[in-house]
DNA sequence: TATGAATGAGTCTTCATTCAT
DNA sequence: TATGAATGAAGACTCATTCAT
């Protein structure tokens, strides 16, 4: 029953020094196969530490899944705003996408895998939130070009896999080491090949 | 506590049964999440009975994804064969997974989520068979028609992506539930894109 | 990720060993403080075994209590039927009492400090039912002295509290420590005390 | 997740405030399973402030008890001295004890679960001295009609069980829900019962 | 006096695996 | 072949306690 325990770190940046541990460890091992030990000899903490900032390894999952989805989303927008054509639009969408896996391999693994993660319902709902705000912006900023007969008239919901699918399923090719050509290399077939998909004629 | 082992039932079927088990647990609660005692449950079998026939939950894991495979590529085999041009290939890719996935909705799932598996080593050599035969099949049908000017000439590992990485986005979408059209109902879309992304002009 | 595990005890009596040692834990440290290893320890068996059996260490209290206040009931039922008279049965309960609790020191600690058990709510209901029952022997077996008028009318719920409060509270007295005079010296000054307060004038 | 520190109750009734919702804690959840942080929420005030002014969990235990011990005996010694007969005072014994655990039933069942407490050694003189201080002076005051012959000649140590053991039984059934009759109601049947057991004939 | 981040030993619990029957 | 009791390493998580601010 005796116990011990002096703080002998400081840190405000605590809570990334855990983010970076943790994403490291889930990508060498996968987020079901990553022990709370791991994360906590990676980030150096204390297994306290991590439970009080985090609630656990889902609650750090968690955080680092809404952190890179924020960061790859907001990206695009940014970029997005910049554009003055569809064109140009679907091309950032791709091209964004490369950039943005080929930058944070890590993280963009760890997104892509994110069935293994049980996120607690204040997540869930907090995502959703997220994705609906994305989405939202994404498909106003798009919705224009269709109604102006620049952009082919599809089902809604298949936009997405036609622009994207091809660049993400590379991504995974690639994020898996089972092909070495860099994204950067092929980014302009897929942009090439995405505009192509859903130009009108 | 102890009760009387009498099988109930007969061998021949026993592996089935698990696998039938297996799979339902795997959909259910994930690869790595599922327990050796789910699938006994489910299968209604005893823990010795599911060791002796498969080893572990790995072996299960591993038998089932090479059935899978081999079946979803075993189907496309036949279909390719049939067809007669280059645009007919190219479709039946797209809806015989669009086809599959409908039909295997579970199977499916677990073949995408297969970064969960922990493969013993030869099972992961009979992988590597299983794709290289099969892959060099296609790619040796498609060859000719490149050859012949009537596809695109493109790096060959953006073929894949191009053609099939858009269903395959929308299968996840569907698999998910968050989409809820039928996939047979926009599969003629991601042919049309597909083919139109790589014919020659 | 490798096992072990071979067997290397046959022993039907687990549960038994089981029970005892968990007993002689609680008595010693309480059944809060008591840890599912100190039991393990004392029983010399496996915590898989235990978890296999009981299901972790309220299983085991909830077991034992259910064991022991069966054992305690059951015992006074069986003096009870050979009573000829209401003094006969009113001294009965007091002394059944006082000897049960001299002869099971330990398991008498144990079932006064239920309240430190979290019972399942199986243990809960099948608690609810041998009380029922054991309780609706009692009443009936005094209920025809009280109605021939050979016994005190006085509101049901105080009866107990009036036959056996006293033999109880001195047992809880003796049980701690706190008095060294055995149970059976006193017990009939209790068992007088107790016939004089329901005895009808 | 860091908040600026500013004292919401101003520190003479700070040790009230955490002695009340240990209480609540501890009646809830019993004293073995509250934790100190439950604690913590239920007082709204810092685990640190806790630490300085009981040194910890069992520190507001033994504090309450001590409280609360101190408070009930202090209440029957005052009544008893306005007591003039062995019976008045007999029947005082019990009528207090019963207004006393329906005025402050959290705080009795919290005394009457007093083995879950591990206090401190200082604690443990300090409630020795004070039980000694206590009975001593019930002993004396009743111990003139025992006597003078008013009081049956008993085994010293069966007193207390006798008179007190019936409402004190009583007091845990209702404590603990199992009966609803108000303790007033039937606090004279166990007045008129105890004084019954002791009178002389 | 008050605060709460940090600590880590201690506990509970799960679950893959073995093997005698 | 089938069975399931037994095993115990491994992991998740709790919580009393300290101490710099």
């Amino acid at each position: 029953m005796s116990r011990r325990g002096q703080p002998n770190v400081s840190t405000p940046e605590r809570r990334q020094v855990i983010l970076a541990a943790a994403l490291a460890c889930f990508d060498e091992f996968g987020v079901a196969a990553t022990t709370v030990d791991q994360i906590r000899d990676q980030a150096r903490c204390s297994i306290g530490s991590l439970y009080h900032h985090f609630g656990g390894k889902e609650g750090v999952a968690s955080a680092l899944f809404i952190e890179g989805i924020s960061d790859l989303n907001a990206g695009l927008l940014l970029r997005l705003e910049a554009c003055a054509s569809a064109e140009e639009g679907v091309r950032t969408v791709v091209l964004h996408y490369a950039d943005w896996v080929s930058r944070q391999p890590q993280l963009a693994r760890f997104l892509l895998h994110s069935r293994e993660i049980h996120f607690a319902p204040e997540a869930k709902s907090e995502l959703k939130a997220i994705y609906q705000r994305h989405f939202g912006a994404v498909f106003s900023w798009f919705g224009r070009f269709v109604l102006r007969g620049e952009m082919k008239q599809l089902p809604p919901e298949t936009y997405i896999p036609i622009i994207s699918g091809p660049i993400e399923d590379y991504a995974r090719l690639w994020l898996s080491g089972r092909t070495r050509t860099p994204l950067a290399e092929v980014a302009e077939v897929f942009a090439e090949a995405a505009w192509n998909a859903v130009r009108a004629r």
